[in-house]
Parts: C-alpha cells; sequence; structure tokens
DNA sequence: CACTTGACCTGTCCGC
DNA sequence: TGCGGACAGGTCAAGT
C-alpha cells in the first residue's frame, strides 16, 4: 500500500515534526522490525538529534546528528505516526484512522526530548527499520539497483523506454513494478498508469507502441503528482505522519472499482489478476493485444 | 540473465 | 455463530 506517493507524504510530514528533536529512548521488537542488535540501538540512536527527513523509492531516510541513519521500507501495513503533546490523537478530526497509540500493531517507539513520541506501526510485520552509518546507506543492494525516480526531470521518456527493454518480454505491468525500471510504482498507481495511457496491464512489454511507452510516461507523472497532492491513497491501513487517510482514491478510475461504469466509457471495470496482482482494467479502453499468448489468457478467465 | 512463483505475516471478508 | 480459505500487496529468495 505505502507506494511513492504514501512515503512521500509521510516524509513531508516528518520533516515538518521531527527535525531539530532529540532520541531519549526507543522500544523495539528486535530482530523481527528492528534487524539490529539491542545494544547497537540504545549506542547508536539515544542522545541523537534528527537531521533530516529524506527518501528514495519507497524507502524513508531519516539523518541523525551522529551520522548514522534510520533506514525505514513500510511494505503494506506500515505505519509512522507521530504524536505530539499537542497533537489531538483518537477522535479528533474523523479522518484519524488511528486510536490510542501504542496499539497492538506498535512494532517500535521512539520517544523524543520535548515527550513527543514517533510510532511505527505495522500489523502484518512486513517492514523494518535499519540503523546504518549515513555513508553506508547508498551502498546497500536495494540502494545500487532501484530505478530513478518519476517524478526528477532526469526521467525522461528516454530513460523510461531505455530501462523497461530490459524486461521486453514480461507484461507492462509486471515491468512497471519492477523497482529496477522505476522507483516507487505499486500496485493502485500501476494500474491507474496504465488505464491513463489506454494500455492493457497483460501486453508484453515488446508489443507496446512507441507512442503508447510515452503516453505511460507521461501517465505516470501525472497518477503520481495527483496522488500526492491529495496526500496518497488510503485503501485500508495507509495514514500520514499524523494519522491522517489519504484522499487519492476518490480520484482512481479504475482502482477498487470492480463492476462499476468505466468513467470514459461506461463499460464495467474488470478485476483479473497480472503479475500475480489484483489488477483493474477497462475492458474497452485498455483493449487486450490480439497475439496475447494462453499463458496469459489463463489469468484472465473471470 | 530473464522471468515467475512462493514466502514472509495478520486481519478481514465470504461461503458453508 | 464458528471455521476454513481466499485475499490483501512490497520485496526477495529460490525456482524454471
Amino acid at each position: 500500500m505505502p507506494e511513492l506517493p504514501e512515503v512521500e507524504t509521510v516524509r513531508r510530514g516528518l520533516h515538518r515534526l521531527i527535525i531539530g528533536k532529540t532520541i531519549v529512548s526507543i522500544t523495539h521488537d528486535t530482530p523481527k522490525s528492528f534487524p539490529n542488535a539491542p545494544d547497537d540501538v540504545r549506542l547508536f540512536l539515544v542522545g541523537s538529534k534528527v537531521v533530516d527527513v529524506s527518501r528514495r523509492a519507497k524507502v524513508l531516510l531519516i539523518d541523525l546528528s551522529t551520522e548514522y541513519t534510520l533506514v525505514i521500507h513500510l511494505k503494506m501495513t506500515g505505519q509512522l505516526v507521530y504524536r505530539g503533546e499537542r497533537t489531538f490523537g483518537a477522535g479528533h478530526p474523523n479522518d484519524s484512522l488511528v486510536g490510542e497509540l501504542p496499539d497492538r500493531s506498535t512494532r517500535v517507539v521512539l520517544s523524543f526530548a520535548d515527550g513527543s513520541k514517533l510510532f511505527f506501526n505495522d500489523q502484518r510485520k512486513f517492514g523494518w527499520i535499519r540503523l546504518l552509518p549515513t555513508v553506508e546507506v547508498p551502498n546497500i543492494d536495494f540502494m545500487k539497483r532501484v530505478g530513478p525516480e518519476p517524478l526528477s526531470d532526469l526521467f525522461t521518456t528516454e530513460v523510461f523506454k531505455q530501462r523497461i527493454a530490459r524486461r521486453k518480454n514480461t507484461t507492462i505491468k509486471a515491468a512497471i513494478l519492477d523497482q529496477t525500471v522505476l522507483a516507487g510504482i505499486g500496485n493502485i498507481y500501476a494500474d491507474e498508469s496504465l488505464f491513463d495511457a489506454r494500455i492493457h496491464p497483460e501486453t508484453r512489454v515488446k508489443d507496446v507502441a512507441d507512442r503508447q511507452l510515452d503516453a505511460l510516461h507521461h501517465a505516470i507523472k501525472e497518477v503520481l503528482a495527483l496522488s500526492i497532492a491529495q496526500g496518497g491513497s488510503t485503501d485500508r491501513n495507509y495514514v500520514d505522519a499524523e494519522g491522517k487517510r489519504g484522499s487519492y482514491l476518490t480520484f482512481a478510475k479504475v482502482f477498487r472499482r470492480t463492476g462499476k461504469a468505466c468513467l470514459v466509457c461506461g463499460s464495467e471495470i474488470e478485476k483479473i489478476r497480472v503479475a500475480g496482482r489484483g489488477t483493474h482494467v477497462c475492458p474497452v479502453c485498455q483493449p487486450r493485444p490480439v497475439d496475447i499468448d494462453q499463458k496469459s489468457e489463463q489469468g484472465t478467465v473471470k
């Protein structure tokens, strides 16, 4: 669920809320969500001050004054929720999904010198937090392999075509979900971008026309930018750094709209399975490629 | 190397 | 009502 727009929304919130704060204590469920050794956590974290909060792909980076960095991946159900003395928690705006904290999904709690706290909640325990020397962060495998940031000016249509060409025999959906092709796309924005570009998700990359790749490149940027402006998508778990939902899904044209009318042509939105994921498609706006192979054919039987 | 599938988890929903 | 199973979806390891 947290894809690029959600992680970016959390980043912006944390950047505003925790810069300059000093960590005074931590509780953590090492090694599940916080794989560092407990002694290292105490040694390198307590007493340090937050100096920056940044993001690469779906990974959050909290730089500390000790020249260590908290590297955080929320995976599917991770949340980073800040609670200060002046933050109204449960029940304040009625758009909050998060009640009193900690709750039973809380895995890590950072306490700051002013009494405020940062809670890492993760129902399904796929997410993680690692503490690394800041200089080591660019050297971890994920950072070396991950593709360009889609909202960067460096992510041109030429770069997109060049990188996706490595995946010419897979489906276009699997290709744009591949973080080494480009960073930050997940299931929601894959479906939305492919709809906007009028490409069927099962089309093999080699069968996608050049002008369709141009349209897809444009759609990816538009969809991600709109979602960031809306504070991301709250499907079930996602909330921002203050516990609030995102509102992008009210703009979604196919995602979670199975059986509803296509906003462009009125046809019924279908749900199929592509690249192992639930996939939403308008059968008229996104026509199936004619020369689709048998294996893909099986995946569409309802 | 390219590509696909299963594992990691827990909560929720659906059918019996 | 309870219970089993499918499903949710980001990433990596292991498989073809």
